[in-house]
DNA sequence: GTCAAGCCGATTGTCTGACAATCTTCATAT
DNA sequence: ATATGAAGATTGTCAGACAATCGGCTTGAC
């Protein structure tokens, strides 16, 4: 077999990325909430047709990340309180469960990784650096989520935060909630390497009542 | 003004409803887990082109109805044990905690509704219409989901039963499953009837073990 | 001046048709 | 029997089109 060198002139675009491109800017809020988007822009900004365009916010629409009104087009929703709170109540409700059972089953290789994640986030959280703070954080649940045994608590979770992304960058930069925070992640990551289902389980819900509290403030003030 | 005569002689083809039409043929069993679903063939069944179709397709992914395999299409995925497991025990946590919240807050009015589906569901289970069983038991939680204080439990939770209804319609026709869910369902409702959240829970961690090890029988027997 | 009616541009919903890239299948040759 | 290769089927993507609908603006009436 002659080896795959790889040269594509014209390669197809690979707009299979397109859903991760408008994801990653939603995210990073570039779109203010409330605000339309315009397929026309959008289809020049990415350099795709608008069918194509049309796909991808479908998958966004079904993850909640952006509304679709009939005849009214996409656009960013605007995270109500309410709903806010109802998310933060959900993940307690998963990350607990993953918390509990990553103590009982968590791999000494799977241990090192979430210490060093934690290393990370430390780092992250001794500088001003909020985004690198968000994206470490959320190294260290997904660790403990890809390794608590249940591969749909992990996906839930995932679909959760993706939707409040928008507050945790704000309520990280609150002052003093990094360093808090690492505080309760440490002790989660203690619980867990003890092996202490119940302890883990009781710091993982500190954690999480914690961030929807410092959300909210964070809120409050319109941050 | 003058009266919507609400007469159209070419009305749009309302494809918003291509989503439900299809999610529809999915829990009806009409395609075979690991089946591919030909886009060309789609289009003309559903009356749409191919762009609306793969929008709504793109909606079905993400809701994990179907798996879209770059180059090969659109397929149902066969669910396996271990991801149906999966689901069981999220759905476990979700329903566990709805069951108590709503037997601390449901308002008389909706604690009727919720005997009245009961009501329907021991009517269908007394027949042998298994998907008359499984229409009204979806019924049941969904008013319980629906009164628990909390969207997103309640969205989450639709999201996962869809995944399973695969099972659901099979599990049913067990010999005697019916009636045990029978018994279990009322006791549910009765433990949210008396305001009894410890018991509401209890009850709701039963009842989903036991549909769980009902799938599992029938998925064995290869039902 | 305020409010209603109606018009106009902007945008979405949807279709048709096209074409290259890729996968499948099957026949062929070694 | 296995490897090769060619034909057909299917997907990925685009361009362009057009009606339906929405939002705002102008106009006109009171």
């Amino acid at each position: 077999m002659p080896p795959d060198l790889n040269l594509r002139i014209s390669p197809r675009t690979v707009q299979r990325e397109t859903v991760d491109k408008l994801r990653l800017a939603i995210f990073s809020g570039l779109f203010q909430p409330g605000s339309r988007l315009i397929e026309s822009q959008l289809c020049t900004q990415l350099g795709i047709s608008r069918p194509s365009l049309r796909e991808a916010l479908r998958s966004l629409e079904a993850e909640r990340l952006i509304e679709i009104v009939p005849n009214r087009g996409p656009s960013i929703p605007a995270l109500s309180w309410e709903v806010a709170t109802a998310i933060y109540e959900v993940r307690e409700l998963l990350e607990v469960e993953a918390a509990g059972r990553c103590a009982l089953r968590i791999s000494p290789e799977q241990l090192r990784e979430l210490e060093k994640s934690l290393s990370a986030f430390e780092e992250a959280a001794s500088s001003n650096d909020s985004l690198a703070q968000v994206m470490t954080a959320a190294d260290f649940y997904s660790i403990i989520l890809a390794n608590c045994g249940n591969p749909i608590l992990e996906e839930v979770h995932r679909g959760l935060v993706a939707r409040i992304s928008f507050f945790r960058g704000r309520s990280m930069s609150l002052e003093g909630r990094a360093q808090s925070s690492l505080a309760e992640m440490r002790e989660i990551f203690e619980s867990i390497a003890a092996g202490d289902e119940k302890a883990a389980r009781k710091a993982s819900k500190q954690h999480v009542l914690r961030a929807k509290a410092a959300a909210k403030i964070s809120m409050d003030n319109g941050i």
